[in-house]
DNA sequence: CGGGATCCCAAGCGATACTG
DNA sequence: CAGTATCGCTTGGGATCCCG
């Protein structure tokens, strides 16, 4: 056990105590997952190809612990977050919000999973513009998965469709009919534009490269981009040799 | 390249990409510690004194590949965050206040530094209620070292006093003579209470142990604990066995 | 067949020593 | 003071195997 003395960070600091809990490899991948709702084992598996099954063991072990995930006693292999490992959600927000900026391109063998299509239009929702509009919902397909994300006022409901695990009746907004619905096909590598662009640019040039409108109009694409928006930070500036952020593909 | 392969977590995700640049064990402490401003490669080696020398080169190395951190040019050893590394203080905002409600008691062999407070005021900051109140000053005297906090209005500033190195002349809020000024010694035991005890309770209770008015009234001491507060968001809780779970001090 | 546990190897981390 | 070099140990990665 004076094993755990070499894992501690030796500092009396909230930021130290959470990166102790929740900094070790895949840790807050896993729980990126499990805040779009509980999973079983293989459910995270799949959705974290390059994950090691013993490491997720472990890690799913060590989340127990620190009591961040507990397990559903209904459900053979199925894992949920506790109250306090919802309080996480800030932080997965922040990290999606600043990794967003270094997103470069889908490179080769990188998989794009419904949950974390679903914490990006998370990270992404802009409740302040939300509340002005009618109540929505956006259903987006991108390569085999689909989630639907239900905007209604200030609150925000996405939940992945298909062949996501352990379905959750919980809707978080209250249950209006939405005034509108849009559907939307996206390319893997039109994602990050839908959602990076500058409102207004739809009216002037139509929708982004690697995105179509199955359903709904490009007022409702319009109103998609004001409610859901990622504000780059800032570029990864001052980079000696090359690094991998080739944001450089959208020409302006 | 082959490197990258084992390396990358395989997602094409804003939060993969975060952890890939700066989930690296004692990356986010580094960035804690820069958020408060420059710092020389010893200041960053004593204020994380259980990192092994070589860790600390590899990550600066890793930080500035990411353009997340650069070298200040006229000062040797020196570093600071690009404007791609500032835009990490949300997450490390966020990991500090989740963080704290894991804080537990002061463990043996840990350390309590002078930027990690600052990050703790900086997380515990509520512009909201700072809003409504004068300038103030607040200092803080915990064990060998201070923190100076201005707030003027919604904007705060946390200054690192007495052998914090590379002296920041910066101030980021506006230059005014702040109304009042408060002067604590706290305990580092007295700290945790100090940040997330109610406001209100120093009318009825006193300033919590460990906390000593050096300079000011205890209506100034109920005001920082108005600017200054971190709710805990949940207890971590659902633990089989004790809390304690991570630190080797089994001692309550 | 899904849910894990066990192996082995490589890479990362930690402690110390050493150099410009 | 600001790192680099080296070594043993711990951890993660990948494949396999076991158990219900």
């Amino acid at each position: 056990m004076a094993i755990r003395a070499g894992r501690g960070l030796g500092q009396y600091s909230g930021v130290a105590r959470a990166l102790e809990r929740v900094g070790e490899r895949w840790a807050l991948l896993i729980v990126r997952d499990l805040l779009a709702g509980p999973r079983r084992y293989s459910d995270l598996k799949s959705g974290l190809p390059r994950i090691p099954t013993n490491i997720l063991s472990d890690r799913l072990k060590e989340l127990q612990e620190s009591g961040v995930v507990r397990r559903v006693p209904t459900v053979r292999g199925g894992y949920e977050l506790t109250a306090f490992g919802r309080g996480l959600e800030p932080v997965v927000v922040a990290l999606e919000r600043w990794g967003w900026s270094a997103l470069g391109d889908l490179a080769e063998g990188e998989v794009l999973t419904a949950d974390a299509l679903a914490m990006a239009l998370r990270a992404a929702f802009r409740a302040d513009a939300a509340a002005e509009l009618p109540p929505t919902e956006y259903v987006l397909h991108v390569a085999d998965m689909s989630v639907s994300a239900l905007v209604v006022g200030r609150g925000l409901d996405v939940v992945p469709v298909g062949p996501g695990a352990l379905p959750q009746p919980r809707r978080s907004v209250p249950d209006v009919a939405p005034e509108a619905v849009l559907e939307l096909a996206v390319e893997p590598s039109g994602f990050r534009d839908l959602l990076t662009g500058l409102p207004g640019a739809v009216a002037v040039k139509g929708p982004p490269h690697g995105v179509t409108i199955l359903d709904g109009g490009s007022a409702l694409l319009e109103r998609f981009r004001l409610t859901f928006r990622i504000e780059p930070v800032a570029p990864p500036a001052g980079v000696t040799d090359a690094d991998a952020t080739g944001d450089a593909a959208s020409v302006a």
